[in-house]
DNA sequence: ATGGTAGATATTCTA
């Protein structure tokens, strides 16, 4: 058995002592970053590995973007992918030696406004999120966890109003039917939404909410899927909300699963 | 309808 989570850490520089708080805590065997704002030459990865966290694979940027996967267990790098050509460190993968890969996603927020014509942001999600369907299309994940940031909270209980998000990014139809083709494409089961089918769920909230936890106008925007073959194997995910209440948070918190493999 | 916060870097962009 081994956990995996996933947390957009925000500056996994400036994060390092809530990084290693989450790891002496919950000890999960595998973390996946997103956001670490990092090269990957700057990464504080010694106080990682003195906790036991010895394998890395990282793809970095300077300023922004950037994805991790600290592990207990032996990973190797399997690679990375520029999707839509952005030139942004985004993606991630690496292998344990059961044969399992993990894939870390940090999909594009998108911008402001819904609409291609007048945000290009927007069109290069929707385009980073086709070029996921083509690629899970093209070569079928098998024995494989994806994990990550994806900007997309789908479900009308992944988001504290369906109806007043509807035209607010990360929400919109059309986010929703991309990923929903990403998802189908790589015959993904959302292991998340398997252990807890029901319910308000969300793993993110804003800075900008006075109070965040009495607002509580949160989305769940960070996932954990797995391709059928070893989802029977994911139980016991978890959110862990208390982690957005500590001292200098992320805006988003980790998200937790077990694989019996 | 608007503005609210946070981080990295440079005085602005991204989220």
């Amino acid at each position: 058995m081994f956990t995996i989570a996933t947390w957009n850490i925000n500056s996994v520089r400036l994060r390092e002592p809530l990084v290693a708080r989450l790891l002496s805590e919950e000890a999960p065997d595998i973390l996946c970053l997103q956001e670490i704002k990092s090269p990957v030459e700057k990464m504080p990865l010694q106080g990682f590995a003195d906790l036991g966290y010895r394998h890395v694979v990282a793809r970095g940027q300077k300023g922004y973007n950037g994805v991790a996967i600290l592990s207990r267990l032996p990973i190797e790098d399997a690679g990375d992918r520029d999707y839509a050509s952005l030139g942004h460190a985004r993606h991630v993968a690496a292998r344990l030696e059961n044969g399992v890969t993990i894939h870390n996603f940090y999909v594009p927020a998108g911008g402001d406004i819904p609409d291609r014509a007048q945000n290009e942001k927007f069109g290069q999600k929707l385009d980073f999120l086709t070029e996921m369907r083509d690629a899970f299309h093209a070569d079928k994940p098998q024995k494989s966890i994806m994990v990550g940031d994806l900007n997309i909270a789908p479900r009308e209980d992944d988001v504290w109003s369906h109806k007043q998000l509807l035209k607010i990014v990360s929400h919109t139809p059309i986010e929703v039917e991309h990923l929903g083709a990403a998802q189908d494409a790589g015959k993904w089961v959302d292991i998340t939404r398997k252990d807890i089918p029901s319910g308000l769920l969300y793993s993110w909230w804003s800075y900008r909410a006075k109070d965040w936890d009495a607002a509580d106008k949160g989305r769940r925007l960070d996932h954990i899927w797995a391709t059928p073959d070893i989802a029977g194997a994911g139980h016991g995910s978890r959110i862990l909300r208390p982690v957005r209440g500590w001292q200098q948070p992320s805006d988003h918190v980790p998200v937790f699963a077990s694989f019996d493999l």
